[in-house]
DNA sequence: AAACAGCGCAACCGCGAACCA
DNA sequence: TTGGTTCGCGGTTGCGCTGTT
């Protein structure tokens, strides 16, 4: 069964030969690609242009890197997977010379296991559940909750988690970093952070969680910590982005930066608002030690949201950066 | 040495989006 | 606006290599 675009034409299938991929190159070479469905015919190949398209794409295109994958190229992909899932193309747009093919591969043949083996759910990044009581995975002293994972420090897995009590301080990871606890409750409205042996304990209320990130970049690298914000579709966390400040400065920024958008006036959001709230009114019947006041919780009710993926596949992602630098990423850009 | 299993990779398939007449 | 064609993407398959029994 050939393709719908060729099924007209003798086709030859599975592995190229070195004739069929110098024919290709010499044609692409001298002509250009054109309409792929016309490129085996004027290349005299038994193909169909599906097959050619994919052979250049993945093959043949003379900007393709080969060899393994760095560590740097890894970690790229972990920290863009976490924020985009399974849209290889876009994020192989991160890793110049390398195709969606390979790195969707190389997803699913290596960093897939590690993350498993880490105790991570490959899908969300986020802990399994079986493992959150796995010692190995958590370092569960003295109250503290300390997500690490394999590619740590330069990636931040959210600790995804109701049980989080007031008086739970979030452990400073061993590089500077501070995470914020979330939970998939999508009612709770607040957010509490904490400094592990610190002094400083600052709350911030939002009344929606889709933030105007407006702090700018403090420069000093003094004791930075990193805010984490997250975001999400479904009640499930899935996107966030991380910021380094001062520890000093922690409480200014919380104060300064979760600044609440104003509901959509949008009748269909409106309608999803509502339908939000209904539903979060059901959990908390159902289960209202979920609710309790006292929890860490970030609202995760984003699906009025529709997150701007065009926008911020335009930019560089600093995403796992040890050393943040101020980008275009910041400004990640939603349409309510 | 042969059989088998596991793995990585290249290629295929089907679907939806984009394009165009 | 509509219908046909082409393109691009993500999921899946299958082949070949390698290690193990």
């Amino acid at each position: 069964m050939g393709h719908h675009c060729c099924s007209k034409q003798k086709i030859k299938r599975g592995l190229w030969s070195p004739e069929e991929d110098e024919k290709l190159l010499n044609h692409i070479n001298t002509f250009g690609h054109g309409s792929w469905s016309s490129v085996p015919k004027l290349a005299g190949l038994e193909r169909c242009g599906k097959s050619c398209r994919l052979r250049w794409i993945n093959y043949l295109r003379p900007d393709l890197k080969r060899g393994p994958f760095s560590e740097i190229e890894e970690r790229t992909i972990v920290d863009v997977h976490r924020i985009l899932g399974n849209k290889w193309a876009q994020i192989a747009k991160h890793l110049p010379g390398r195709t969606d093919n390979e790195v969707k591969n190389f997803w699913n043949s290596c960093i897939k296991k590690k993350l498993i083996a880490q105790g991570f759910d490959p899908n969300t990044h986020n802990l399994l559940p079986s493992s959150k009581a796995n010692p190995s995975n958590i370092n569960n002293n003295n109250n503290n909750i300390h997500a690490c994972n394999m590619f740590s420090p330069s990636s931040f897995f959210s600790v995804n988690s109701s049980h989080v009590s007031a008086d739970t301080s979030i452990d400073i990871l061993e590089a500077p970093y501070l995470t914020l606890p979330s939970t998939s409750s999508p009612h709770t409205n607040h957010v509490d952070i904490s400094l592990h042996e610190r002094s400083t304990i600052s709350t911030c209320e939002f009344q929606n969680p889709n933030m105007v990130w407006s702090t700018t970049l403090v420069q000093e690298q003094i004791n930075p910590i990193v805010l984490t914000e997250f975001m999400g579709i479904n009640n499930v966390p899935t996107i966030s982005t991380s910021h380094s400040y001062p520890i000093s400065e922690l409480e200014n920024i919380v104060n300064e930066s979760f600044q609440p958008i104003t509901k959509s006036t949008n009748p269909k959001d409106m309608l999803l608002q509502s339908q939000q709230e209904e539903a979060c009114e059901v959990v908390e019947n159902e289960n209202p030690s979920v609710l309790n006041g006292a929890q860490t919780n970030i609202d995760a009710s984003f699906g009025s949201s529709n997150f701007d993926l065009d926008f911020m596949e335009s930019t560089e992602l600093p995403c796992g950066m040890y050393n943040y630098q101020p980008s275009p990423m910041d400004q990640l850009t939603w349409n309510g």
